[in-house]
RNA sequence: UGGCCCAUCGCCAAAUGGUAAGGCACUGGACUCUGACUCCAGCAUUUCAAGGUUCGAAUCCUUGUGGGCCAGCCA
């Protein structure tokens, strides 16, 4: 029992006591989006951790849209946010709610707040109520409608919802502290008149009610226990604990804050990737250097490796960016033992074994994945002609290259030892064809080990290679610019536009679905677009950084 | 003298008054039919700073310093 200490994240240690001193007796939490845009690695944190807190302590998770606002929200959002969550694995079973399905209990409790005291119709315009609020460092001041009497203020409140009023003529106000030193407390406004059709309940209501009023009482009718949100809403929660205590709730929900999570050279922040996507500086919001949800999954990231990098994060209130190599490293991790790997040569290069007889194909057992043998084997056509990668070649290498130069014998994984006899060039000096003598002795498989070679390389057929589209692209943002300027504008790394190479990949990979994602040219994980790929055309999409291979000049 | 929050390795992050976990990154070295993977080794005598309390402080107190958030009829 003490023999294993398991570190427990704040959030944790806060839902223990709260269980032990029985403030509560099971555990609700809740995702709560509001349909304004699409999900990011960011929200995957927040999902994660709140379906995580569920399961963990046996409880029941809620996705809930947050949809007070009809101004932003759309129907396209609700559906994204959908098929992002439940992709990610967090389950909500049958508890998928809509914060506008609660206006009619909103606006009930808001008349009970009237009749209490506690709230008033304010007349003020908005410059008024700005001018009224104070500063930071001032008080505010009362506003002249302040002591209305409830009557007043019940028959103006049921005018705002019968829509007698305009936007912005009169708004219903809290009555708590104008000088409060936390401004939300300063009569916050909790309902505001807007005329617009709303994604779920049409032209039904003309007023909404704010996020700060809205949010304690979405929480409150499901039964949430620990409502978690970002550390930008510290300053809320008093007011958050008022309108629980003011409207009487039985067993209140408790806001807990944590700290966002910031990826370094990538831009986190729904209003900055919508803006890299409306500005047109992307393809749109799965373009594969965003960190939206859509976007990994189109990369290739696996639910499992996403978790992997949230659990690896941790949770805490301090304010912070993690290296992007960490992702990386999650979904090296994942494909690791899953996925099969292949043989491809990128920027390729001629080879021809002059030695090989000219029609002569041989098939060689290749395994998917040697680390993993029950992915299986397949067959790769071997014959005179082949394609290898660019950098597995060169004409004068430097110290400590053992690749494939001239006068080197190297070993075409799976198949023979080659050894490069010359070499040709085009009129501008790039090469166009590499030629090898092979070693049949030395065939895969065949316990050869009379002398060893250095390096082993990739190579595919030339004839029968299928030829595929990669594209690479650096991170959005630079490295050493950081994501924004002094004006606040984002820093888009120029290097990050799609640079396309060619690439060749071995004949039984194209067309397979087997082969969705897969791991080749060294080190690198790739997998097939799952956009613009057709049986046809196959494109790869990899962020160049992607843990680089030998240095050379080092 | 506006309020609230935060500060532990290059990056995350444990440690809850008992003598600084772990992961990523990095650096060796072994292995290798992928320069991958795996393995082994190395990576904070010190926790923003200075004082104080204590037998004992990353943890408590004080004062600084640095960073974040707040003046939407956004969430």
């Amino acid at each position: 029992m003490e023999n294993e200490t398991v570190s427990r994240n704040f959030i944790e240690q806060i839902i223990d006591k709260d269980l032990e001193d029985g403030v509560y007796e099971t555990v609700k939490t809740r995702f709560p989006p509001e349909p304004n845009g699409y999900l990011h690695i960011g929200h995957a944190k927040s999902i994660l951790l709140n379906y995580g807190l569920a399961q963990q302590y046996n409880g029941k998770f809620n996705l809930r849209f947050d949809d007070t606002n009809p101004t932003k929200e759309r129907t396209e959002y609700v559906d994204s946010i959908l098929k992002d969550t439940e992709w990610l694995g967090a389950d909500w079973e049958d508890r998928l709610f809509f914060a506008s399905d609660y206006f009619e209990q909103m606006y009930e409790a808001a008349v009970f707040l009237i009749n209490k005291g506690k709230a008033y119709v304010c007349d003020l315009s908005a410059e008024e109520i700005k001018e009224y609020r104070g500063t930071l460092k001032e008080p505010g001041k009362d506003s002249p409608y302040r002591n209305r009497s409830i009557e007043e203020n019940l028959e103006l409140f049921e005018n705002m919802k019968n829509g007698k009023y305009g936007d912005g003529e009169k708004v219903l106000r809290a009555k708590i502290d104008m000088s409060s030193p936390n401004i939300n407390m300063r009569d916050p406004i909790i309902y505001r008149v807007a005329r617009m059709t709303h994604h779920n309940t049409g032209d039904k209501w003309c007023i909404y009610p704010m996020y700060d009023f809205a949010h304690p009482i979405e929480d409150a009718i499901e039964g949430v226990t620990h409502s978690i949100c970002t550390l930008e809403f510290e300053d809320h929660r008093p007011l958050y604990e008022w309108v629980v205590r003011e409207l009487e709730y039985k067993n209140p929900p408790r806001q807990i804050e944590f700290a966002k999570l910031y990826l370094t050279n990538v831009v986190t922040g729904k209003r900055y990737i919508k803006k890299l996507v409306e500005d047109g500086i992307v393809d749109g919001w799965d373009d594969p250097r965003l960190v939206s949800i859509a976007a990994l999954r189109r990369r290739g990231f696996t639910p499992e490796s996403i978790r992997m990098f949230v659990e690896l994060c941790g949770v805490s209130k301090s304010n912070s960016s993690v290296d992007y190599a960490m992702l990386e490293y999650c979904i090296r991790e994942d494909l690791k033992l899953k996925k099969p790997r292949i043989m491809a040569a990128l920027n390729p290069i001629k080879v021809i074994i002059d030695n090989y007889p000219e029609d002569k194909v041989e098939y060689f057992d290749v395994p998917n994945n040697q680390e993993n043998e029950e992915l299986g084997v397949r067959k790769v056509p071997f014959c005179r002609e082949l394609y290898i990668s660019g950098d597995d070649f060169m004409e004068e290498p430097p110290k400590k290259y053992f690749r494939l130069f001239p006068g080197n014998e190297v070993r075409l994984m799976h198949a023979y030892f080659v050894k490069c006899v010359s070499y040709e060039k085009d009129e501008s000096g790039n090469i166009t064809v590499i030629h090898c003598t092979y070693d049949p002795a030395t065939r895969s498989g065949s316990g050869f080990n009379e002398r060893k070679v250095k390096g082993t390389i990739h190579w595919v057929p030339a004839p029968m290679a299928v030829k595929a589209e990669v594209r690479l692209y650096e991170n959005i943002v630079d490295e050493e610019a950081g994501v924004y300027d002094e004006e606040g504008k984002i820093n888009v790394n120029p290097n990050s536009l799609t640079v396309l190479k060619e690439c060749y990949i071995e004949p039984s990979v194209a067309g397979s679905k087997a082969y969705d994602s897969f791991q080749f040219v060294r080190q690198g994980y790739f997998c097939v677009d799952s956009k613009d790929s057709s049986d046809e055309k196959l494109v790869f999409n990899r962020i160049v950084s992607l843990k680089s291979s030998f240095k050379l000049n080092k």
